[in-house]
Formats: structure tokens, sequence, C-alpha cells
DNA sequence: ATAGGGTTACCG
DNA sequence: CGGTAACCCTAT
């Protein structure tokens, strides 16, 4: 209604860097407290940099996103912290991932083989869990992650499709559980496979197992077995993320260093009066 | 106070 | 449509 949004400024978005950087991720409201940090932080809340730190954690490790331009701000209502338009750079990209176009080829490891899945996946898996009450975004999520690879940030996605689908009339809300429009479950969606691997009931007691850690003997062998290697599953790709994010703060920790050296260099020579452009700067040609 | 899920606005 | 960034709400 009255707030249109406000886009992070580069300012801000450094000011939360070096602000996690002193005092670590989390400790939000010291950072927002800071006096080195609070001019520019002022207007933000400390949620308001937890949740922009988890913009960028997901927009760097997500590898799916080059830079795009940022500009700054559209629309400066009141206070404008307008960027000097002097050399102001060392704004710290967030490309962790990757600093050299011409190299790194390594690319495309989440490619579904279908172009555009992403709906079906969701359909296809509120049809197998038949749950009258309908599902939670937990279900859904975990029913998915085992039968396809899925970004880190899948959950956020599919927070997102399924409100596209409500407004499209094909899943309703059940306070805080989503299944498919009557209307349009009747209709044959995904080839489901063979029948002898749907288990009746199972909507009851995946939900049950949930809550109740020990479950009687009602639960019958065949379906625990198959929750353990769902488990194991879900468990794998974990482990797998925990890789890559390792890698990643191995890249990170080399980036620093070499952009702590730059940094050098170029305060140096701007201090000898020497012109740089930002191009010269991006290629290291100077 | 923080983390995380959920919602809304904006952009391609 | 599809995705993301900013924002909001709630449990721990």
């Amino acid at each position: 209604m009255g707030a249109p949004k406000q886009k992070w400024t580069s300012e801000e978005e450094e000011a939360l860097r070096r602000g996690v950087l002193k005092h670590g991720a989390g400790k939000w409201r010291t950072i927002q407290k800071d006096p080195e940090f609070s001019p520019v932080l002022s207007s933000r809340s400390n949620i308001d940099l937890k949740d922009k730190w988890r913009n960028l954690s997901f927009s760097a490790s997500g590898l799916g996103s080059r830079d795009k331009l940022r500009v700054p701000r559209p629309k400066a209502p009141s206070s404008s912290p307008s960027p000097s338009p002097q050399l102001l750079l060392l704004s710290a990209p967030n490309n962790v991932a990757e600093a050299s176009p011409p190299e790194d080829c390594e690319k495309s490891p989440q490619d579904d083989k279908t172009p555009s899945p992403k709906f079906s996946m969701i359909l296809e898996a509120l049809d197998e869990l038949k749950e009258p009450n309908g599902s939670e975004v937990a279900t859904i999520c975990n029913f998915i992650e085992q039968r396809h690879e899925v970004q880190p940030n899948f959950r956020r996605l599919l927070c997102a499709k399924l409100r596209r689908l409500i407004g499209v009339n094909k899943v309703e809300k059940i306070d805080k559980s989503y299944k498919l429009t009557d209307s349009y479950a009747k209709r044959a969606l995904a080839p489901m496979k063979d029948p002898s691997l749907k288990k009746k009931d199972s909507a009851k007691s995946s939900k049950a197992a949930k809550g109740l850690g020990q479950l009687s003997p009602a639960l019958d062998a065949a379906e625990a077995a198959a929750m353990k290697v769902a488990d194991a599953e879900a468990k794998s790709h974990l482990a797998n993320e925990h890789m890559m994010e390792v890698e990643r703060i191995g890249k990170m920790a080399e980036e620093t260093e070499s952009l702590l050296e730059l940094a050098s260099e170029l305060y140096e020579r701007c201090s000898r009066g020497e012109a740089l452009t930002i191009l010269q700067v991006a290629h290291r040609e100077f």
C-alpha cells in the first residue's frame, strides 16, 4: 500500500558484507548498531539485514545468475544516498564462483531433460500423495526432492509456484496445506508408474510417521524401508551440498585475498594521481 | 534477537 | 509465465 519497496543500494550491500566480515553472519543487530555501518544501514532493520544476506547467499551459490546490472534506485522518496560520480568501486560483487570469463567451462549440472517440468513435478507430487486435507510444503518438497535433483533454494521457489497454481485454480490451499482442486485432480495428468509402486493409504502413514517417531507394527516393513531409502537419499543430497559449500568457501578465501591485493595496488596508484577506468580495473589492465 | 517459512511487488 | 528481491509473520 504505502511502501513501494526499497531496493538495496550498493553502499548498503557493501556495508552489510563488511559487517558480516567483521562480526560474522548472524550478528545482525550488532552489525546494524555498529557506528561504522549505522549511518548507511539506518533505514534497515536487523531482519532486513538477515533477509538480504539470505538473498545474497542464494544468488552466490545458485550458480545460475551472472551479475545483473543493478541500478541503485529508480525512485528516491526522501533520503538519497546517491553514489558519488567519483571513482567508487570495490563494491565487492558476489561472484565467488568465478572471476575469469574465458575459463571455467564447467556448467549446468542441474539441467533437467525436460524444458519445463516444474509444474508437472508439483502436480505429480500433489497427485501422488493424495491427502484429503492437502499436503504441507515440507511434504511436497520432500517428495519432489526424492525424485528429482533440485536447487538449494527449491523450497522457496516451490512456494511461489504453488501460489501461481492457486491463481489458476489447479491447486487450493487449506490452512497451511496445498491440494489439487477437485475438478483438476480428476484429469489424468502425469503418466503414473505401474500401480504396484503405489501404496494404499500412504497419506496417513507419511504424515503420522513424521509426528510420532515410533509407530506401531501398523507400519509395514516395506514402507519403513522405503522411507529409510528416501531419507538416505535426502542425506546424500545434503552431503553433496555441503561439499559444494566447502569448495565455495575456499574460493571465497582466495577471492578475498586477491581482492585485498587489488585494493592496495589501486590505492597506491590512485594516490599517485593515476587515473584508472573501471574497465581497466575489471580486466586487470593497469 | 535470530532463523525460517510464507507473502507481495517487480522485472524479463 | 517464471524468477527474484524485499517484506512480513511466527516459532525457537
